[in-house]
RNA sequence: GCCCCCAUCGUCUAGAGGACCAGGACGUGGCCCUUUCAAGGCCAAGACAGGAGUUCGAAUCUCCUUGGGGGCACCA
């Protein structure tokens, strides 16, 4: 079969033409950065760092009723924390700004203007009350939804009139009412549109400000884009665009539709409302935000995005940011919408923390277990981290870990909880006894001088290793399951490590009469 | 409802007509290691949605069906 006939011949031509690689990542400032709206960034950005190109920030705050005050500033700390960065941007500046939709309002108001004059758009004076009752027509009638065109047809006397008294009106697109409209997607090929599907698309509201579809059209065009990468929610709109483009006589960028994510019961995007909680009952994050909070790494983060919707190849699932830029490849993008793999991110991120230095692993270690209430010595938080690192999968899992490191009085483990499988109270006590002589008379209080000590203590007991060691592991952290006993004791040191047997022993007398 | 997109293990994916009785990873199960819990090692189960075509040959190309997703705002 001849290339001619394959119809994704195209997807596999080099994706870049000659002009400089410009891209960009354009938020709206309604609140936290979605991790969906994350992995677009990230992959506007290895695609920008991959060919040498730009990575420009812009931010479409022109819906003035969503605007949430400091989003703009959480945004941009969010993208730096994973490490993204840009050359242009509200806080950069940069050759094209301002890169601040409502800072370019008149840009966006002359070039609608000019689309009316050219007979390319025209005013609408339609009502929202007239819209709405219109749709609500329509779906009564199980008609399409969408504009009526009412104001496109307009008598020159009705608009005149309207005009007269000074109706508010919004500038419509007018859409060509006939034929088709093609976009060619990068990832997809060519798709087609029957123009009698598309919209007369609002393109300024009557507040002045223009809605997406003009805003990002004039932009993009001004600030030289080169590539669209954008969420696949906005395929539906690409032919209005694709017009609005033609309209204005400018050319369009190459574009590419990303694949959306869904949510891990696989219906629908992944949203907030609907995101639901793992198998293991705890919530899943949405906002990136939310996975700070939840304790995962930036680094895994971004490892594990870019393997949705993207593989590395050659079977490697761990790899750098800088492998990855290497690497990357907009003709490999997974087309289609994938649900949300968090168990895989739970992996990755202990990985990530495993091989993480210990040093930087202590750092991030010591605002979690403030925030948990712990007052906590840095030193002593540097010889607990390799006890932790290989049992955690988030930040946050260091607590229960490790946290009795921390605790500011000690709980004694209650008497019963202090008797191994196949122990009774006597033979605890005896071994808590015996084992805390064997301690205080130690050279030293290391690991490595308790375990041979503790081993044959256990031998001449008659005890399996575990069983003495689990009496003195719950005697001395009240826990049963916590990092390995010798290491934990040396970090407690001599004096609280007897003090607490001692407090179990203590227990274990009221409980258990001593035999003759 | 209409338009558009998509389709390989439970999930994320490799796969560009012969290298595929389909490879990796997470998860799951088993075994080993072991001082509890982890980590680590080994092993196992597990997929080309269905049907027609094209071809000597199809996971791969075409069409249909089915399923899933996205969109249908003076939101982005």
């Amino acid at each position: 079969m001849g290339a001619l006939q394959d119809p994704l011949a195209s997807r596999r031509r080099s994706v870049t033409s000659h002009t400089p690689v410009r891209v960009r990542f354009a938020p709206s400032p309604t609140g936290p950065l979605h991790i969906g709206g994350v992995r677009t960034a990230l992959f506007n950005w290895f695609f920008a760092r991959h060919h040498g190109g730009a990575m420009i920030l812009r931010i479409e705050d022109t819906d003035q009723k969503r605007y949430v005050e400091n989003a703009v500033q959480l945004i941009l700390d969010g993208l730096r924390w994973l490490g993204i960065d840009w050359d242009e941007g509200p806080d950069v500046g940069g050759e094209y700004g301002p890169y601040v939709q409502s800072q370019r309002i008149t840009l966006y108001q002359q070039w609608a203007a000019w689309l009316v004059e050219h007979d390319l758009a025209y005013r609408c004076y339609c009502t929202p009350e007239r819209l709405a009752a219109l749709r609500e027509e329509q779906r009564a009638r199980k008609e399409d939804p969408g504009y009526d065109r009412h104001c496109r047809y307009l008598s020159p006397d009705e608009r005149a009139r309207l005009e007269m008294e000074g109706a508010p009106f919004v500038i419509r697109f007018k859409m060509p009412v006939e034929g088709t409209t093609t976009v060619h997607d990068l990832l997809r090929g060519d798709i087609t549109f029957d123009n009698r599907q598309l919209q007369d698309l609002v393109l300024l509201k009557s507040d002045g400000y223009p809605t997406y579809h003009l805003a990002n059209v004039v932009d993009d065009h001004f600030m030289r884009i080169s590539h669209i990468l954008r969420a696949e929610e906005w395929i539906s709109s690409a032919p209005v665009h694709r017009n609005l483009y033609d309209a204005f006589g400018w050319e369009m960028p190459q574009i590419a539709h990303l694949p959306v994510i869904l949510n891990p019961s696989g219906k629908g995007k992944l949203s907030k409302r609907s995101a639901g909680f793992t198998e293991s009952g705890r919530k899943i994050p949405v906002l990136l935000y939310e996975f700070q909070e939840a304790g995962y790494v930036p680094e895994a983060i971004v490892n594990f995005l870019t393997n949705v919707g993207w593989s590395f190849g050659d079977d490697r699932e761990v790899f750098s940011v800088q492998e990855t830029i290497e690497r990357f490849d907009l003709r490999r993008v997974n087309p289609a919408a994938s649900v949300f793999p968090i168990e895989k991110l739970d992996w990755l991120n202990g990985v990530y923390i495993r091989e993480m230095d210990p040093q930087r692993l202590a750092q991030l270690l010591l605002p979690v277990f403030e925030r948990a209430g712990y007052r906590v010595d840095f030193d002593r938080l540097v010889r607990v981290v390799p006890l932790v690192q290989p049992r955690i999968k988030t930040l946050n899992d260091a607590i229960p870990v490790a946290g009795f490191f921390f605790a500011e009085e000690f709980e004694p483990a209650p008497p019963d909880a202090l008797i191994q499988p196949k122990m009774d109270a006597a033979q605890t006590l005896d071994a808590l006894r015996q084992a805390r002589d064997t301690l205080a008379a130690l050279p030293d209080f290391s690991a490595a001088t308790q375990e041979p000590a503790l081993r044959s203590l256990a031998q001449q007991l008659g005890l399996k290793p575990g069983q003495l060691f689990g009496v003195l592991r719950m005697a001395t952290t009240a826990q049963q399951v916590a990092p390995p006993l010798f290491e934990t004791m040396e970090i407690l040191g001599r004096d609280e490590s007897l003090r607490r047997i001692d407090l179990a022993i203590a227990s274990l007398e009221t409980l258990a009469q001593p035999q003759d």
